[in-house]
Formats: C-alpha cells, sequence, structure tokens
RNA sequence: GUGGGUGUAGCUCAAUUGGCAGAGCACCGCACUGUGGAUGCGGUGGUUGCGGGUUCAAGUCCCGUCACCCACC
C-alpha cells in the first residue's frame, strides 16, 4: 500500500492551482492559508475561533516545543492534537529555521547543527534523524524535513546550505518511520536561479509527500522571490502540493498562488493583530491604533465577515489599543487570520471556475513594486 | 504670622563657575513574512509660575509677587 497521503489536482487556471490534500485530520483544499501556531497555541486564539474562521490547519514547531515542554511530554499527553485541543490538521516545522534565526552560536557541520537555544542558552543538537524523533513524537500530520537557511544574497553560503540541504533531506527520509505523518522536502538556494533549479530538481527527485519553498521572504526583494517561485514552478512535481514557507501577506499570496504554489503560513496576520495593524482584502494595511479611528464607527474592512468586522466598530478596536486591552490583539488576530484564510478559499473557488485573472484584477490590489513590470514577464 | 523648601514639555525630572533648554514616559506616525504580546526608527510638544532688575548673555544672580509643601507659633 502506498503513502495515504493523496494530492489530487483538481484544476489549474493559468499556472494558479485548486487541489484536496488528504491528511489523518482533514482534507486541505488548496490554495490554502495556515496559522502559525509556534508553541501549540496560535497566539490570542482559541481553536474555537480558529474553527469558526475556516481555518484547517496550522503549524506548530519543533524547535520550540522539543525545547519547551518537550516532545516526549506532549507524546505522553496524548500528542500535539490531544495535547492543544486541535482537531484538524497540523504541521510541524523542523526546527531548521529557529536555529538559524532564533539560537546563538549555532555550528553547522555536515551532520546537523549545535546551538545554544534562546530560553536558558543551554547548548543542543539537531541532526536530520533526532528532528525526525522530535516530529514523531508531536505527531503532527505533516512534517518538515531539517534543511539549512541561508542569507538569500550569499553565493557560497547558499551553496554549502543547499549541498547539506540535500543531504539532510534523504536523511530524513531514511529515518522516518511513522506511515501516518506526511513528510515535505524543503527547496533551499537564495535568490540564485541555478542553485533553485538543482534544489527543486534533487528534492523533486525523492519520496516526499510534498515540496516546500524555504528561505524566501527572509530580506529579498518581492521581484526576487516571484523569480524564484517561476523557477520552482516548472520543476516540483505537479501531483505534490507545494509549500511557501513564511509567507505572507493579501499580495504575497496572490503573486504566490498566480505562480503555482497551493500552502502558505505567515505570522504576519497574528503578530501585526499584536502590534494594532490589520489587513485589508485589497492590500493594505491600517494601523488601527492611529488617531483618525478614534471615532470612526465602520468595520475594521467593510465587506469583511470576520466575527470583529461584524461586531465592533475601529473605534473600539482603537480603544482597546489605547488602553492596552489583550482583547485587542485576539480581535486584530482573528481578523488578520480571516483575511489570509478566506483569501486562498476565494482564490480556490475562482480557480475551479477556471477565472483566475479575472478574480484577481477584481481585487483591486495595491501593486507592489516591481509587480506591473513582472506582469507583463510573465505572460 | 515666622522660618525653610519647591515651581522647567501632558507626567516624572535633568541642565557644570551665568554660555544654543534636555531625557524617560505619554502622545503622533512608520517598520515587522517557516513568531518577537518583542523591538527598532522617525516626529509633535517650552514666554523655565508671574513682574521687574543686573549682564554681551539669566532656568541659573538680585528685588518683588503668586501657588503649593514642611516645620514652628
Amino acid at each position: 500500500m502506498g503513502s495515504p497521503f493523496h494530492f489530487q489536482l483538481e484544476v489549474v487556471s493559468g499556472r494558479a492551482r485548486a487541489g484536496r490534500f488528504s491528511t489523518p485530520h482533514g482534507v486541505l483544499e488548496t490554495p490554502l492559508f495556515a496559522p502559525v501556531g509556534t508553541q501549540a497555541t496560535v497566539k490570542a486564539i482559541t481553536p474555537a475561533q480558529l474553527e469558526e474562521m475556516g481555518a484547517s490547519l496550522v503549524l506548530a514547531n519543533t524547535y520550540h516545543l522539543y525545547l519547551r515542554p518537550g516532545d516526549k511530554l506532549v507524546a505522553d499527553m496524548g500528542g500535539l492534537h490531544e495535547f492543544m485541543q486541535w482537531p484538524k490538521s497540523i504541521l510541524t516545522d523542523s526546527g531548521g529555521f529557529q536555529v538559524f534565526s532564533l539560537a546563538a552560536r549555532r555550528q553547522v557541520d555536515d551532520d546537523g547543527v549545535t546551538f545554544r537555544n534562546h530560553l536558558d542558552g543551554s547548548t543542543h543538537r539537531f541532526t536530520p534523524e533526532s528532528v525526525m524523533a522530535i516530529q514523531e513524537n508531536l505527531g503532527a500530520d505533516i512534517i518538515m524535513a531539517l534543511d539549512e537557511c541561508a542569507e538569500p544574497h550569499d553565493r557560497a553560503y547558499n551553496e554549502a546550505a543547499v549541498a547539506r540541504t540535500h543531504a539532510w533531506a534523504r536523511r530524513c527520509l531514511d529515518a522516518k518511520r511513522r506511515t501516518d505523518q506526511a513528510l515535505f522536502g524543503i527547496v533551499q538556494g537564495g535568490i540564485f536561479p541555478d542553485l533553485r533549479q538543482q534544489s527543486a530538481e534533487f528534492i523533486a527527485s525523492l519520496d516526499f509527500e510534498g515540496s516546500a519553498i524555504g528561505g524566501l521572504s527572509v530580506g529579498e526583494s518581492k521581484a526576487d522571490m516571484h523569480r524564484v517561485l517561476e523557477t520552482v514552478d516548472t520543476i516540483l512535481p505537479e501531483d505534490k502540493p507545494r509549500y511557501l514557507m513564511g509567507v505572507g501577506t493579501p499580495e504575497d499570496l496572490v503573486e504566490a498562488v498566480r505562480r503555482g504554489v497551493d500552502l502558505f503560513d505567515c505570522v504576519l496576520p497574528t503578530r501585526m493583530g499584536r502590534n494594532n495593524a490589520a489587513f485589508t482584502r485589497s492590500g493594505g494595511r491600517l494601523n488601527l491604533k492611529n488617531a483618525e479611528f478614534a471615532r470612526d464607527p465602520k468595520p475594521i474592512d467593510e465587506g469583511c465577515g470576520c466575527y470583529a468586522c461584524r461586531t465592533f466598530s475601529r473605534a473600539y478596536l482603537r480603544h482597546l489599543i489605547q488602553a492596552k486591552e489583550m482583547l485587542a490583539a485576539t480581535l486584530l488576530s482573528i481578523h488578520n487570520l480571516h483575511t489570509l484564510i478566506q483569501l486562498a478559499k476565494d482564490l480556490r473557488t475562482a480557480i475551479l471556475e477556471d477565472n483566475f485573472e479575472s478574480f484577481v484584477g477584481g481585487l483591486n490590489m495595491k501593486q507592489t513594486a516591481a509587480s506591473g513590470e513582472e506582469m507583463a514577464r510573465i505572460e
């Protein structure tokens, strides 16, 4: 018997794809946006609220949960689904990114990475094998290979990181024991088309259940990000989901779906929610802390169907922010998550109707720099 | 009533022998992309209680006055 994970590609509109990916905890309908719940919680949001906004997948993080409370404890408590009381699908990031973004004094070698953690400075080591064992203890539906995320413009660093990421990808596949978890490989290569091509070809050649694109939205330009997506789009397997890690904004979702991406996660909606900012459907942002909203009776984003927009005024949100009430973070996070989840659902509907470009045109999104030129080139 | 003390940005306070009146917080705005309830950046804001005087120059020295605080009659 093959993998229990089957990706069904339903419709392709231009290069945009709609599909269905089955996991032991439900069907993921793509394009799909996944809220990030690093420490086994989407910050300021309950599982019931996640279900109400239509989330079907949340991320948790290997690095954080390994350090606290410990993957063995999570396993003893019945696994991540039971522990955090989230009944739908979960994806755990491998911890590779966090080692490079959070941990101090890391030393990478071909076998793995040794680092001092950000909580108490104690020394730890991740290898492909140890990260697979941790993720099997945590018990998510989708788990990620250990990768090395390099500074995107550093050619030599990316060459080394790609080589290690590939070697580690193969070892993660070899170390995987559970059959009820899907393992995704990760493409690296910075902004360099030939490295990205090489990496996509290698990851595509292995027996992963999905393909992830790492090392983007880490400081490179939008044009570079789009170019990388176009490069890997033609190489990654059509019959496996493509996951763009750590992206993004409403504009980013549209531009990436247009270039063949199926799955997204990003901290931005919840982080912005904690920092007083709201996405709008058309791609702009509102800073609800601003004085101009002090007497504004309108909802955050007119036409949004989220709980916050159905219920409260901008003036009330602004008051909560000024008073430093924690409900502000909850309501803005609900709105921001709903906006991205609903945008992904709407993009899916448009693709299923083979209507993607016309739908996107109707969104009237704010153009990001260089996107006009890019559009001309991609047609 | 007498003696002493304090008055500087919305708040709490700095400012050397007289030498361009500042900081923190607050306020106003910007940033945030496989999490950082963090942080960073930028900005508005002054008749130095009031009125005189000395001086090239006064928050600072002198005189008067007002307010508040403390102690003592």
